[in-house]
DNA sequence: AGACTTTAAGGGATGTTAAG
DNA sequence: CTTAACATCCCTTAAAGTCT
């Protein structure tokens, strides 16, 4: 027995009125044949608070089938589902035991590492003592063997000095001893010169030869004895030198000494601390790094699980992750996986569905961003554009400001090409534009919808039918709605009636209504008073409206393409022909085609009417594009 | 080249939970 | 009780990839 979506919703409400906590569940058991225990409850209320709110939003017929379609009661699933993104309270329990068991590793994990650190900074302390006694061992050996070597090195000094001053001494004693001979010599002289006065006196006394060949004799002794003393007195010179030499010596090797010294100075200094001091650094530093590493894998905060949602940083993260084209099923993913660079885990991460969500989250953002500033611009264009992609045609819409920023309106997808339709969905965007910024509405008296259209300055198209239709629907669609905006088109009219060339309008537009505000405007403005341009822009419309079109039309027509010789031949000889003399063609007086294939509108006519000063050109014009040489460098394009 | 499978994406129906 | 926020399941389609 089943039962239906009105009787459900009936006996809700009736459970309302009812204090009785069991009337709904045992009502719809009641009803149906299923089990009041099985019964979920929870889902069965929620599925009615839905089932109403969508029969509010139907009338009539509608509403009367979905009030009969069958009602099928939520019942309770045996297995609970299993949820990745979440626990619930049944699956808690079966977690909790592996939770706390996984707690309890992890604690004796810590503890582990924690010990493994404590052993480690014992280990480090032994090896410090160790290197500190060894480094004191190593320089007390050291100065040891330093001070020996320097007390056998001044012993030998010492003795060497010991052995210099002894033969200075010695000289010295040398030189005393030469002295004494010296003064003995000395002496002795005198004593000679006493005898050589008291033989002279003999002399004077004894005979004069006798005393002369004394005398000789003792002089050749005294220049002998005179020798021996300048000999002494060299050896003397001699022995001082050695002295002096031996003395700089002396010199030398006391400064070696000091030398020495000075060495075993620097030697006393303790390079092995210093290497004992980087020791420690890079064992502390190790010792930072593990600690750091048990510290790590901090959990961060992308679910808020007080409000019950993803933060609004990590939405935004989110929308500028799916900006790059990453799938909604890997968004998630990708941010844990670029956590992990950070050493970081996320809390939670968004399903595919859920990051779906804030992708239409993301569109509502941007509708709303169109409508604030989009609305405030002035002067303003709309550019549209067709894609059609699997059999089914889009229409966009684009806008763009005075500072070239293009916004992106709207793509809707089209069921006919009618400008109609192309103005229902321009209308439909802009309802949703105004829909979104709905709280801002409230305050003023224009829709931001509304403002947007009304900046709209230029409508850029291609030349297409569809859009031609679709300007003038948009500009009676804004005169329906804005009555005071159509100030441009009234004064363009006036310009229109002053004149009845069409390039004279151009030049009315924009010297008196439009203004030449850019560069495009402007190069337009010099242009159309050219009267070569003039006439080169005859022969194009020309070349349009009598060859080009009529060849579409008769290409897309149910022709076969071997019949298209005919019509091939024909326009060659024209060609040919008006190569020569084309005035005919200006005047639109001949064309290569039947005549039901030219289109004869406004424009046409303003195209053959005469001008004077540009018809000549024209034909000139004409000619020098119709000629054979000219076509063959088409051709080759 | 065609058959078959996988992946991304859209969308509806509905269960779960906790705050209002 | 209502409702929001998230989740899951299911179905569908287009496009890409793989196999035969």
């Amino acid at each position: 027995m089943s039962i239906t979506i009105k009787l459900a919703i009936d006996i809700f409400n009736r459970s309302k009125l009812q204090t009785d906590s069991d009337f709904l569940i045992s009502n719809f058991a009641e009803c149906s044949d299923v089990d009041k225990t099985q019964i979920n409850k929870a889902a069965l209320i929620s599925k009615l608070h839905r089932y109403k709110e969508k029969l509010k939003g139907k009338r009539g017929k509608q509403k009367e089938e979905f009030e009969n379609e069958v009602f099928s009661i939520p019942v309770a699933t045996s297995t609970s589902t299993a949820s990745k993104g979440k626990l619930y309270k049944d699956e808690l329990y079966s977690y909790k035991e592996t939770c706390t068991s996984l707690a309890t590793e992890m604690s004796e994990i810590q503890k582990k590492s924690v010990e493994k650190l404590v052993v480690i900074k014992s280990e480090h302390a032994v090896k410090i003592k160790e290197n500190e006694s060894k480094h004191k061992q190593e320089l007390l050996s050291l100065k040891k063997t330093q001070s020996e070597e320097l007390q056998s090195q001044t012993k030998r000094l010492r003795l060497e000095t010991k052995r210099v001053s002894q033969k200075t001494s010695k000289v010295y004693n040398e030189n005393e001893k030469l002295l004494e001979q010296l003064k003995v010599i000395k002496k002795s002289k005198q004593l000679i010169c006493y005898e050589n006065i008291l033989l002279r006196r003999k002399l004077e006394r004894c005979s004069i030869i006798k005393e002369t060949q004394k005398q000789k004799n003792l002089e050749k002794t005294l220049i002998s004895e005179k020798n021996k003393v300048s000999n002494c007195l060299r050896e003397i010179e001699v022995l001082k030198q050695n002295n002096s030499k031996l003395l700089y010596q002396l010199e030398k090797e006391e400064r070696t000494v000091l030398e020495q010294n000075n060495k075993l100075q620097l030697l006393d200094q303790p390079d092995p601390l210093l290497n004992l001091k980087v020791q420690l650094q890079t064992a502390t530093e190790e010792r930072d790094y593990l600690h750091s590493l048990l510290l790590d894998h901090e959990e961060i905060i992308l679910f808020d699980p007080v409000k019950k949602s993803y933060t609004p940083d990590t939405r935004q993260c989110i929308m500028n992750i799916t900006n790059f084209n990453v799938s909604s099923n890997n968004v998630g993913p990708v941010i844990k996986e670029v956590l992990k660079l950070a050493n970081r885990t996320p809390n939670a991460v968004p399903t595919r569905k859920t990051v779906d969500n804030i992708i239409v989250e993301k569109i509502a953002i941007g509708q709303k961003q169109l409508g604030l500033t989009v609305g405030a611009q002035q002067d303003t264009c709309l550019y549209g554009d067709e894609t059609r992609n699997f059999g089914k045609t889009y229409q966009t819409f684009l806008l763009s400001d005075d500072n070239k920023q293009v916004y992106f309106l709207g793509l809707r997808d089209m069921h006919d090409k009618a400008a109609s339709a192309t103005l229902d969905m321009f209308a439909n965007i802009l309802d949703d534009i105004s829909d979104i910024c709905e709280t801002y509405r409230n305050n003023d008296i224009t829709s931001h919808g509304h403002s947007i259209l009304s900046n709209i300055r230029n409508f850029m198209s291609d030349r297409a039918q569809t859009n031609i239709a679709f300007t003038e629907l948009l500009q009676n669609y804004r005169t329906e709605i804005m009555p005071t905006f159509l100030q441009n088109w009234n004064e363009l009219t006036i310009g229109e009636q002053t004149s009845t060339v069409k390039h004279e309008r151009i030049k009315a537009f924009f010297e008196i209504v439009h203004g030449a505000n850019n560069k495009l405007h402007k190069l337009t403005l010099q242009l159309v008073k050219k009267q070569y341009i003039l006439a080169c822009c005859k022969v194009l419309g020309l070349i349009s409206k009598l060859i080009t079109a009529p060849l579409w039309r008769l290409i897309e027509s149910n022709m076969h393409v071997l019949d298209m010789n005919t019509n091939y031949l024909s326009l060659l000889t024209y060609l040919d022909r008006m190569s020569k003399d084309s005035t005919d063609f200006i005047t639109g007086e001949e064309f290569p085609f039947p005549k039901e294939l030219v289109e004869k509108d406004k424009m046409l006519e303003k195209l053959v009417q005469a001008n004077e000063g540009i018809d000549d050109k024209a034909c000139a014009f004409a000619q020098l594009a119709f000629s054979k040489d000219c076509i063959k460098s088409w051709l080759k394009q």
